[in-house]
Order: C-alpha cells, then structure tokens, then sequence
DNA sequence: CATCAAGGATCAGGAAATGTAATCCTTAGA
DNA sequence: TCTAAGGATTACATTTCCTGATCCTTGATG
C-alpha cells in the first residue's frame, strides 16, 4: 500500500491529540471543515474508521489509538531534526588567535552581527593551526599563513599583511629625534614572543648594529606587550593592523613607518574545510572579513601607516 | 519552528535515497521539476543546502545526509503501521463450536468470501463461551443463547431457533409407519451430547413412555451423530437448520416433524465485544450471517419442516 | 418539552499548491 | 568540439485544499 495523504495524517494527528477537530483547526491554522475533510479523505483510504463520531466531539477507535503514538512519534522526530539543522546551520563557530581576536575581531564582531543578525556567531579564542580534529568543530578559523603546523588542503585566504614597525607611546619620544634604527638603542624591546623572532628579523633585515634582542622584555602575546608599550614600558615591535587603533589615535606612535618588515608567520588568514567553504553562513562571513580587513588596511594607508 | 512542508519531506527523502531527482520522480510518478521545487522548497524553509548540485546528478550536503535517515524511518513508521491497521481491518477473525462450523458456517462461507471479497475471514473452529479473554483475539463468535458461560455483557443476535425433532436414514422407515412418539421404541437413539438431554428434554416433552434416554450411541457432537444417522445407525435428535441439506435431499427423514423442542441451549446466536460490534467488516458478516440463516429457516418452513 | 449550543458534516466556489511540458544550463566524457 | 545526462526554470494547467455558510445530531437547560 502506498504511504497515505501526508496531510491528511498531520490533520488526523493533530485531531486525536486534541481530542477534537476545533483544536486541531487552531493548531493548524484551518478551519473545522479541512479537518473534517483530512480525517474523512484518511479513513478511506486506510479504510478504517479513526473516529467515533458522537454528539459532542468524537472519540478514537481501536485503529485510531493505535495510529496516534506512532504518528506523533514521527512527527516529532522529524521536527526536532528539522529544527537541529536549522538552528545548526545558523550558527557559525569561529576559532581565532587571542591576540587577532581581542585586537581586530571582537572589536569588528559587532559590525558583522548586525550586518547578519541571522547568523549566530560563536567564537572560540585559541590557536587554529589547520589542525582537522579542530576544525571539525569550527566552521572557520583564523590563523598565520606561514604557521608551521599549517595544512595546506584547507582553503586559505589571506586577510591582511602583518608588517611589523617599532612603536611605543608618545611620551618615549618627547624631545627625541629617531631617524634610524640605531636611535632605538636607548629604549627597551618589547616582545611577543619567546622566540623574539620579532625584533630578530626586523634588526636582521635592516642590519641593525647596536640592538640586542636577547634584551627587553617577553610577553605571552601581542596584545599584552602592546598594552604594556602604551603605558611607556618600551618599544613593541607591533602589528600596524592589529595596533591600527592605537596607531590611529597616537596612544602608540611609529617613529620609523617606513621601516616594515613582513611577519615571519606571514599575513593573517581565514581557513577552512573544503565542504564548509562555500556555506552561506561561511561565505558571508568570509566575504565580511575580507572586506573588513581590506577597509582597514585602506584606512591605514590613507593615514601613510602602511 | 514549524514543521516543514511535508510533501516536500517526502520528495527530498526520495530524492536521497535514489541519490538524484530522477529516480525519485519516478517513484512518486511526477516529473523532474516537480522534485526539484520540493527539495528547493525544503531547503528555504530550513535555510540549509541538502544538495550539492552538480553536472551530473545531486550530492548530499552534511545536513542533508543528517536528515535522511530520520525522514526515511519516519515514514517507514508510519506506512508500516498505516499498513498494519488496514490489513487488520479487512481480516474478520470469526470463533465457531465445531457442529455449527461444518454444517452451516463453513459450507456458507464461500458465499460470504465470494459477497465481501476484500474482507479476509479467519476461522477457529471451537467454543466460545463469551470468555472476554477469548473476544481479544476474535471479532465476532457463534454460540448458543442459552449457554451457561455465555456473559450478557456482549452484544448478541440470534440467527435461528436450534429446533429439535428426531430424523433417521429412509432406509429405516422402510415398511414402517411412525405416528406418534411411541413408535420410536424400537429405534437406537444417537446422542450428540454426554448429557443426552437432547433426547431427555424431548421425551419429557412429549410425554414418552416406552424411551430410554439412557441407551443409545453418545457422540462428541452435532456432526458425528448426523453421520452415523444418515448412515442408518439410528435415530438422530436432529436440529432442522444444520441438518437442512440432509433434511432437503432426503438422506434424512423426520417423521414426526411437527414434534420439535427448542433445544435446551437456546438459539444459534453470533456475539462480540461492543467496541467492535459496529465496525464495517464485523457488520457486513453480521448482517450476512441473519440474512443467510433466515433464509435457511424459510427454505424449510416452505419445505414444511419448521 | 422546546430550545439552545456544541461540534461535526457537507457543499459550492475560489485560492493555493502542485504538476506538466518544454526549454535552458552546465559539465563529464567521447 | 560535441553529446548526453541531469538538474533548473517557467508559463500554464490541474488538483488539492481551504473557506464560509449552512445543515444535522444530540446532550443539556429552563
């Protein structure tokens, strides 16, 4: 026998568990009649009787209370996995590096939430190292494209270059004059790093004499060594995106602009698992991030920082 | 969230299962375009990719191959169970003594099955003493009105009259002449119950001297007695609505029969539970079973042996 | 006992959903 | 490059479904 009308079964459903064809009218929005109507059209085509139609309302037959727990059972399992892979597929689960997530993120989160009011973002701040059983979890995440650990079978897309500059508050330079790297002798290094890979490269790549790296100061991450540079502990080699806010409002000043190095680690950069790539909600995230990025860097450049 | 167009539940699982739009057309027997706007229909509703479409056929996307199999259970639910009550509905399960089964219900059952040939009658021939424990498992049972088990608390309607006359083979009455209840003296009387108050009731009732109840053949029932009569063991009390065929053809020949006694069980009668007293199936083979036994009773009122 | 009122049944007509048939689009494979 | 498979699309036809009015039955009420 053929599955019988699918509608008819919701009405039927809905009827016997109101125990009435009015409250199953109002539970589906229709009125007695198109009940009246399903019930009928299921009874004959199971050619059983459901109901015992009395006087005041009806009362389920052997049949009926047999079909009843079965139906609702189904529909209710229906419905609970409908509604799963709904509010599933709203919701995106991001993973981002402390310092990317307190720096550039979460300040831009807001934008993107109201941009997306539809999409529920749930951020997890750690390291994302293109590792597959992190990403199983995580429908995008944020990492370096030059990380060691990186995979490369995930689609990656760089966001921004990290180019690193010295910088401190403005107070450090009150009355001083640095027009090249060896006026920087005088101030304390501040790292990111424990490899102090930072200052390393930078001193490297402008052949730097009278700076010692081994020196200064090592912090568990950018943030928290930025933070310290803003309160006059020294000179940050920092990130002028990811410091872009302290740059913009000169509570962090770069006396040498010019003078950039690209991050060892490479740019920040989006990645994920092939088959979640071009999910609308990781599309729209995706598209968001780049644009967002891109205006910073933009606003950077105009103000002669990049 | 509200449950998703279930139509378009049934297309997408098709379309699943057959892994492209396709086969699942032609499974519900509507075309391509028809599935494509159900699982187009389904996927806004639940703002999630089930596809992913290709040149060459459709691919399940993760939420997709989620839903599958609880949609496919689901439905397999409820069509297993849809199937289970119709076909429980078309099978009448009938209880039925066995003198009552082999000389009316079964020779007039072919009637009934050839009348009503999409109820599927099931048949246990034994006694049904209006045990509620035995109505479980039966729709509808033949016994006697006045049978001591029988409970008031079912539904029963009688059928005939057991009216009971004594009837021996022809060969018997060969140069005999027999006009009163006195010239059955010399006859072996046959007994189709241990008590023999088939011929006790009936001796008491007609005043007979010269009868024995006592002697004679004791057989375990109806049928077997009949047998042997016809047989021309000696002489049966018989019933003249389920000895009619050997009544009508003359294997049979009651030579008093003017002088019947009710029999002490009552009527023949057919009863069953109250909730199922009115179900389609249990009332056609009721209103057969009266219709069938009146015209038996009037067959032999116009035989004149009622 | 007449009258409600509750609740289901029914029906004509119109709206909504569904299906069709033809055509388009994309791409794997020859 | 061409072909064919298979999904998408769309205008139009059909079926289904719902509504709103009205009817019918019956338990309750004054």
């Amino acid at each position: 026998m053929r599955l019988p009308p699918l509608n008819a079964l919701k009405a039927f459903e809905a009827a016997a568990r109101h125990e009435g064809f009015i409250g199953a009218s109002e539970e589906l929005h229709v009125t007695r009649g198109a009940i009246s109507r399903h019930v009928k059209q299921l009874e004959e085509h199971l050619g059983v009787a459901l109901f015992i139609r009395q006087a005041k309302g009806v009362r389920l037959t052997a049949a009926g209370r047999e079909l009843l727990p079965v139906l609702t059972a189904a529909f209710d399992k229906i419905q609970g996995e409908c509604q799963r892979i709904t509010s599933d597929a709203a919701t995106l689960r991001v993973i981002c590096p402390p310092a990317t997530s307190i720096r550039w993120l979460i300040p831009n989160l807001d934008d993107f939430r109201t941009k997306n009011p539809d999409i529920n973002v749930r951020l997890t701040t750690d390291f994302h190292s293109g590792d597959p059983s992190r990403t199983a979890e995580h429908d995008i995440g944020f990492s370096v494209t030059d990380w060691p650990g990186n995979r490369v079978e995930h689609n990656v897309e760089t966001l921004f270059p990290v180019l690193l500059t010295p910088a401190c508050a403005p107070s450090l330079l009150e009355g001083r004059t640095i027009t090249s790297p060896e006026d920087l002798a005088s101030y304390k290094m501040l790292h990111e790093v424990p490899s102090r890979r930072d200052w390393t490269d930078w001193i490297e790549a402008f052949g730097v004499d009278n700076l010692d790296p081994k020196s200064g100061e090592v912090f568990p991450n950018l943030d928290m060594a930025t933070k310290a540079a803003v309160m006059g502990t020294g000179m940050v080699m920092a990130d002028i995106v990811l410091c872009r806010e302290e740059l913009e409002t000169g509570s962090l000043i770069a006396p040498l602009p010019d003078m950039t190095i690209p991050s060892p680690f490479g740019g920040v950069c989006i990645l994920g698992r092939d088959d979640l790539w071009d999910e609308p909600k990781v599309r729209r995230f995706r598209e968001w991030a780049v644009y967002t990025a891109a205006q910073d860097v933009a606003r950077l450049e105009a103000a002669g920082l990049a």
